[in-house]
DNA sequence: AATGAATTGACTGACAGTCAGTCAGCCCAT
DNA sequence: ATGGGCTGACTGACTGTCAGTCAATTCATT
């Protein structure tokens, strides 16, 4: 085959950029080193010049998402024009509408293939998330708008609800059904975790409704 | 090889048992098909007989797991000498200690090759805990002990924040440390989440420690 | 020209899964 | 009671696939 040399980085990216795409497709177990580089157009030897192993490269994968969580969160955090409650409800739009080109995240995890990539996410997410979510809980705490003596706990729970309510929706059908009333189910609940005047969240999701 | 004749159920439960442990040793990947046979003292064959695929066996322990989950969590949802709290106490008693024979469920989880086991496990368990942990919430709010509009949004919260909790602590090494603070911490979180008395937990906690 | 970094692709070993065939033990006709 | 037929548990050699290796080769830089 000709031979093509690149920059290791442009390389590393590319590979990685279709070995994500077949992943998502896929699935993990299904996809094959050899169908990787195939697409890529290099050998199968320059795949294990980048990438210690398969798994490896699911770590890399991973690893470009949590990055990705990571400077949006970070971006609203430092936001200063808007409060404690703002924020929170910023950061969850921000998890929920997170996407790899044309589908959803949130909706690939979902598939039963993808139990692999999924797991890996849920361990990372917490370590990387719980520390700006932290700092905007205790933000609140400080503007009087929550009432918690452990942030980090309560950052913890909210993220542990989020998911297991994801999840929840997703294993039932009729999840098309009543987003909203899922939503005022949220909302109570953090509230409720954070120590927060009962229905404010839902105050703010309506004032922001009408503002745009 | 001598050719031996069993009862099918027990064939099935040998070759799980046997699947089990070498699951929990080694890791899923880590086992091949071939060592569970040869310990078994039987054919490639006879595996394939008995399930269809690696995966499936997999799906046969979990669901075992889960079988023991919920005869459980039945029993204590079927008591009438205890309260509301109570039950929820010793339903989470019952989940941390549940083991397989020499060690706990949860610690084997926790190690880094066991991730696919653990991640199978946490999607199963929801449907399955989920309605006894709703009804002693709804026998909760009737007793007057709890508030809440909707038992089902606080049973996933509740364990969505156990589960968080859990994996949190494990991954931050002085977990040995303060044990007593995150139980405080933890049953926080369900008093606010169930909208029961601030304390309460903590009092029967104490009072249970007390009586026996 | 020499050095080292990038790349190749044929190769290996391991493993999941298959399949044609064997055999134990039961049932039933003689 | 006996043996022939039958079923379903069981065998193990075999296949195809795939992760990972490595010696050889080419390209870029100095």
């Amino acid at each position: 085959m000709a031979r093509i040399v690149k920059d290791p980085e442009i390389r590393r990216t590319e590979i990685i950029g279709v070995a994500e795409e077949l992943f998502l497709r896929s699935g993990y177990n299904e996809t094959a080193v050899s169908d990787i580089v195939q697409r890529v157009g290099v050998s199968q030897g320059t795949f294990y010049y980048y990438f210690k192993s398969k798994e490896d490269i699911l770590n890399a994968i991973i690893e470009r998402y949590i990055d990705d969580i990571k400077v949006g969160v970070k971006a609203i955090a430092a936001k200063d024009d808007i409060n404690a409650i703002e924020k929170i409800m910023a950061f969850f739009c921000f998890l929920n509408n997170m996407d790899q080109g044309k589908e959803k995240l949130i909706d690939y995890f979902h598939e039963d293939q993808n139990v692999h990539l999924h797991a890996k996410f849920e361990k990372n997410v917490p370590s990387n998330i719980i520390p700006p979510l932290c700092q905007m809980i205790e933000e609140g705490v400080q503007e009087d708008l929550f009432d918690t003596k452990n942030p980090e706990m309560a950052a913890l729970s909210i993220i542990g609800t989020t998911f297991a309510i994801s999840h929840w929706m997703y294993d039932k059908e009729d999840r098309a059904g009543s987003t909203k009333k899922i939503m005022a189910a949220i909302f109570d609940l953090i509230e409720r975790i954070l120590g927060a005047e009962p229905g404010i969240f839902m105050e703010y999701a309506i004032k922001m409704e009408g503002a745009k």
